[in-house]
DNA sequence: TTTAGGG
DNA sequence: CCCTAAA
């Protein structure tokens, strides 16, 4: 009983407050973060105007992307800028010409925008250009984004976490306050930014395995930087209203086959403002059919769906068909995490090699206003960190390394431009992330549905738990992203009938949770300590390797594909996938508290009824089964029969143990005898401690 | 579904 | 913990 009582306190974290990180801190950091912003906002003005002159006088420069593309690395060096700015122009242009572009942008905010928006596509560029043949041609994104985040166990809800992983790196955030503020991009912010960075490589393999990977590291975040932390506080904020802006951190990440070497950003501000925006809502919601197919938003356009191909057809010009499927593969990658420490961090720069490799020393150059930045986050971090620390003894660290987007099927008329391709492709991919994920949380390879459920509950504090610990990204279901704008067609969706396949792992719960558009946010793991995870997950040293971190990094997640199978009208492969999803169920060893609540329940009821000592002990405690309880009976039997030094793990009080050896010996004997009167039967031994009950 | 056991 | 045969 008193297990129960403490179940009854424990288990349902419905009281539980959500971070405590208070308002205050909060509005430090805005303050903080505008006055930064104001410094930084030149710097982009600046980078606007360049823009705009560059995209002014290249104007067939579509080749010139190309040519940019070729050599990722020629980003990195000084004149990154430059070609950037070309390559963003080009787009640019392409953009205008399809009537996609973004109207309402200043005219330096624009350039910044195109620039910062295209950008991705630069990376893509050499992948591109390798698969010279634009139509139909599979690819494989991939997408990375190193994000961190910390949360308290007690935190309550998954999914507020899952928000709070949206916030953006400190530096990214800022800036993009700051840019917004400058009312440039008032899109962006509506659309929400993404942080993430698109690569592209001809991959011909097609690991089905591969399609979406998250990896975590596993490390403490205890390697990320102050000026992460800050970034999480903010993000932790439980009013995650801000959520929609992100930062991209580095772009090309660790890939390891990909051909394509990541190429950083020029510089954080860039990134920061770089617009992620391309989820738009209708993109969202074709993604969110279980195709993932995403037409590229372009105002002029008109679609029709085909078989799950959704036409573009731009009244100007070209006819794009576009079917992007991502094909998820089944089962998840997890990861786990290590440190407790405070909250969660994002982690720009650090994290990918790109960086370090290029350090763009534009970015890291202009960054003197950001370093300043950074220093005073820190310090602002700290300070929190402690109040933190006050109210949550531990709190999880979760990280995500990376995730990949596998398969993106894109096929596009002979006749469009690469730009319109690249565009197309990064919508793809951006509405894949951002356009509508769910996000579950898997223990053990179960979802836990139960998003007030504090993490220490759930388990997922406990380190033996996080090597179990696993993130599924599904595409959002159609019902999930309700809100669209009137604007938007209406899209797409032969798929929705598909979605059962695709969603093979995923909870009902999850969909129910990121059905709220609110938060998109990549999803995050963590763990505690240790890294032994199975899931061959992605992992990207590289990546780990430059923050500092642990290099065994895990994807966390893999999202099961869908596109050619989910096509298929005949479900291909359920049980693989069902297969791969299966996972081991987490190891939670039990506490005394639970077995001294066990002990009690059988002493009471007997060994034979296992279902009744479940409800009667742990029937607020999802994770133990009654063949949980059996098997931990069991355990405790063979443990009490054995010598003290041979016992292992925690070690339970003997006078628990000796109490299980009466209740065992009891109803050995009992068991056969009273069947229909056990269940009133107590156990009688003498047992001293049996009375206490 | 629940038990009971082996793996 | 998992898997299963049996009930």
């Amino acid at each position: 009983m008193v297990v129960k009582k403490k179940h009854n306190n424990g288990f349902h974290g419905y009281g539980v407050p959500d971070i405590p990180r208070g308002p205050r801190s909060i509005r430090r950091r805005d303050l903080l973060k505008r006055t930064i912003e104001d410094s930084q906002i030149c710097a982009f003005e600046l980078l606007a105007t360049v823009a705009g002159k560059l995209l002014l006088e290249s104007e067939g420069s579509a080749s010139s992307n190309a040519a940019e593309g070729k050599d990722p690395s020629s980003l990195h060096s000084g004149g990154v800028k430059q070609e950037q700015l070309v390559g963003a122009k080009a787009l640019r242009s392409e953009c205008l010409d399809q009537g996609s572009c973004v109207e309402s942008v200043s005219v330096a905010g624009r350039h910044v925008e195109s620039i910062l928006r295209e950008f991705p596509f630069a990376v893509c560029d050499p992948v591109l250009e390798s698969t010279s043949v634009i139509s139909s041609s599979y690819f494989s994104g991939k997408v990375g984004h190193d994000l961190k985040l910390a949360i308290p166990e007690n935190q309550t809800s998954l999914e507020k976490s899952s928000c709070k992983i949206k916030g953006g790196s400190s530096d990214i955030g800022q800036s993009c306050d700051g840019y917004v503020d400058s009312g440039i991009a008032r899109q962006l912010e509506d659309e929400g930014d993404r942080n993430y960075n698109v690569h592209l490589t001809t991959a011909n393999t097609s690991n089905p395995k591969d399609e979406m990977e998250i990896c975590v590291n596993t490390h403490p975040l205890i390697n990320s930087d102050s000026s992460v932390q800050l970034t999480s506080f903010r993000d932790s904020i439980p009013n995650a209203s801000f959520p929609r802006r992100r930062n991209n951190v580095k772009v090309g990440t660790r890939d390891d086959d990909e051909k394509f070497v990541g190429s950083n950003l020029p510089n954080s501000k860039i990134r920061a403002f770089r617009p992620q925006r391309i989820g738009h809502r209708r993109i969202r919601k074709l993604l969110t059919s279980k195709y993932w197919k995403v037409a590229p938003k372009l105002k002029d356009c008109e679609y029709s769906n085909t078989n799950g191909c959704i036409k573009r057809v731009s009244r100007n010009r070209k006819i794009l068909q576009t079917c992007e499927r991502i094909q998820r593969e089944g089962p998840f990658k997890k990861r786990r995490i290590f440190n407790p420490s405070s909250a969660l961090a994002y982690d720009g720069e650090g994290s990918s090699e790109s960086i370090s490799n290029s350090p763009e020393k534009g970015m890291k150059g202009e960054k003197s206003g950001s370093g300043v930045n950074k220093a005073s986050l820190v310090s602002s971090s700290a300070a929190s960190h402690q109040a933190l620390l006050q109210s949550n003894e531990s709190q999880v660290k979760f990280s995500i390394k990376s995730f990949k987007v596998r398969d993106l099927y894109i096929e596009v008329p002979e006749t469009s431009t690469v730009g319109s391709l690249k565009r197309t492709v990064m919508e793809a991919v951006t509405a894949i992330l951002r356009g509508g994920l769910h996000i579950g949380v898997l223990l053990q390879g179960k979802e836990v549905k139960d998003d007030n459920r504090t993490l220490l509950q759930t388990g997922i504090s406990h380190n033996d738990y996080l090597d179990t610990l696993g993130f599924t990204l599904e595409p959002s279901s159609a019902t999930a992203s309700p809100p669209i704008s009137p604007k938007d067609p209406p899209v797409l969706l032969p798929c929705e009938t598909h979605q059962d396949l695709t969603r093979l792992t995923v909870s009902p719960i999850l969909d129910t949770e990121f059905a709220n558009a609110s938060c998109d946010p990549p999803p995050a793991a963590n763990v505690p300590n240790h890294v032994e995870s199975n899931h061959e997950l992605a992992l990207s040293p590289t990546d780990e390797v430059t923050n500092g971190t642990t290099p065994d990094s895990r994807a966390l997640v893999s999202i099961p594909p869908i596109s050619v199978e989910a096509l298929a009208v005949v479900p291909l492969n359920q049980k693989t996938r069902r297969s791969e999803l299966a996972q081991r169920r987490i190891r939670r060893p039990f506490s005394v508290s639970e077995v001294e609540a066990l002990v009690e329940a059988v002493e009471k009821l007997g060994t034979g009824r296992w279902r009744d000592v479940k409800l009667r002990a742990f029937e607020d405690a999802d994770h133990r089964t009654y063949v949980d309880l059996k098997d931990k009976w069991k355990t405790l039997v063979h443990t009490a029969s054995i010598a003290p030094q041979q016992r292992r793990g925690q070690p339970v009080p003997q006078d628990l143990l000796d109490r299980v050896l009466c209740a065992h010996s009891y109803w050995s004997q009992h068991q056969s005898k009273l069947h229909g009167k056990n269940h009133t039967e107590p156990l009688k031994i003498s047992d001293p401690q049996a009375g206490q009950v």
